[in-house]
DNA sequence: CCGGAAGTGAACTGGTCAGTTTATAATTAT
DNA sequence: ATAATTATAAACTGACCAGTTCACTTCCGG
């Protein structure tokens, strides 16, 4: 077999100690998951989840790697960029609430947040394929958007964080610190036709 | 001595505790510090600071509380709220910024989120001394300005919460993930003057 | 059907840590 | 000065966990 492209990456259990730990992660957090108990919940030895990967972090970026760029690639399709740009923003908007209530957004910025002292890659690697494509993905859409007279901005970095902030409006501190962890449509539609009109307000035409 | 207000709290060392545990807590997060490295920063034995404090929790949380008030009341001194309105808008939001970038901002957040599954009362805790407290100020403000007719607000929750995460673009994001953790002077007066003028783009009379 | 690769399970190493206990010493109040 | 309170040091309990090792079994290709 000398090759084949999609074999899985190598020996048969790779996806499902993937998915072991993903399970176990989620449910415990980074320091709260023990091996034991993500070899377990993956149907695998100890040792077998230690001959993919050489240690337990490692496992969990590949973990996260795997599942962020899952969710952004999903996200960025179903955007229909050739809309108004109220809507555009809208769907936008949207999708990043979406996601940052999600239980899997909620889990991996709480990992991310909770241990990227004592493992530094982490957050870097989150904010990489995280808020910093979310940025990226922004600018080129208000190029475009500029280019057709639909909005005048000067500093774009600035205004795609902005707009990125204002998505987080009062959803984002109830659900980080606890006290809420899902919302309602209508207090999702507040905050993305809050965040909408200012950013209109500020950047319209 | 049947009284006196203020003798400290009870048993001579309880500041002295406090002290070495804010130190060590600030420095190594929750799980991080060891009660043996607080006893020893805080020159005590373990077996006092037990006496004081029922278990590492508590401990943590009358830190937390104690430093949350002593910075925020501070911060609120010196704020002159009669100066024209995008003034005070910039005095808030440098506030803000300062606390959110300082090291025991970062620290506190860090540990809240990190934490709040298998520590719930303490997300709750904060958010009412922080995020909560910073809206209700920010609502208050808000009246006054608006019978004044210097702004024009229909949700003023919602225009406090979004002036709020307007303050923390880009800098936030770069510092919860550990990409920096100190900002110039000129990299926080940009999202300043980018949070106030969207705000009184949108807000504005 | 055989041989090597992949996987298993269970015990083990070496370490960390919260919280308790005990016998002893320093403070303080009366 | 004496008795009660408060503090100390150090050992201890009981628990947890990452990562390793090893003797053994299962699986699959040639």
């Amino acid at each position: 077999m000398p090759d084949g492209v999609i074999e899985p990456k190598r020996g048969r259990k790779y996806d499902q100690v993937l998915d072991g730990a993903r399970q176990v992660f989620m449910a415990d957090g980074f320091e709260g998951a023990s091996v034991d108990d993500i070899a377990r919940a993956a149907g695998v030895s100890k040792a077998t989840l230690y001959s993919y990967f050489p240690d337990k972090r490692m496992l969990f970026m590949e973990v996260a790697k795997n599942e962020c760029c899952r969710q952004a690639d999903e996200a960025i399709e179903s955007i229909e960029m050739d809309a108004p740009v109220q809507q555009v923003l809208c769907d936008i908007a949207g999708q990043m609430i979406d996601f940052i209530t999600s239980n899997f957004g909620q889990r991996i910025f709480r990992i991310c947040v909770g241990e990227s002292d004592r493992f530094p890659e982490l957050g870097r690697e989150f904010y990489e394929s995280g808020p910093m494509m979310i940025r990226d993905q922004l600018v080129a859409y208000f190029d475009e958007a500029i280019a057709r007279g639909e909005l005048r901005i000067e500093d774009k970095m600035l205004a795609a964080d902005q707009f990125h902030e204002l998505c987080k409006a009062d959803l984002f501190p109830r659900m980080v610190f606890n006290l809420s962890d899902e919302f309602t449509k209508a207090e999702k539609m507040r905050v993305v036709n809050g965040a909408v009109d200012m950013f209109m307000a500020r950047y319209g035409t």
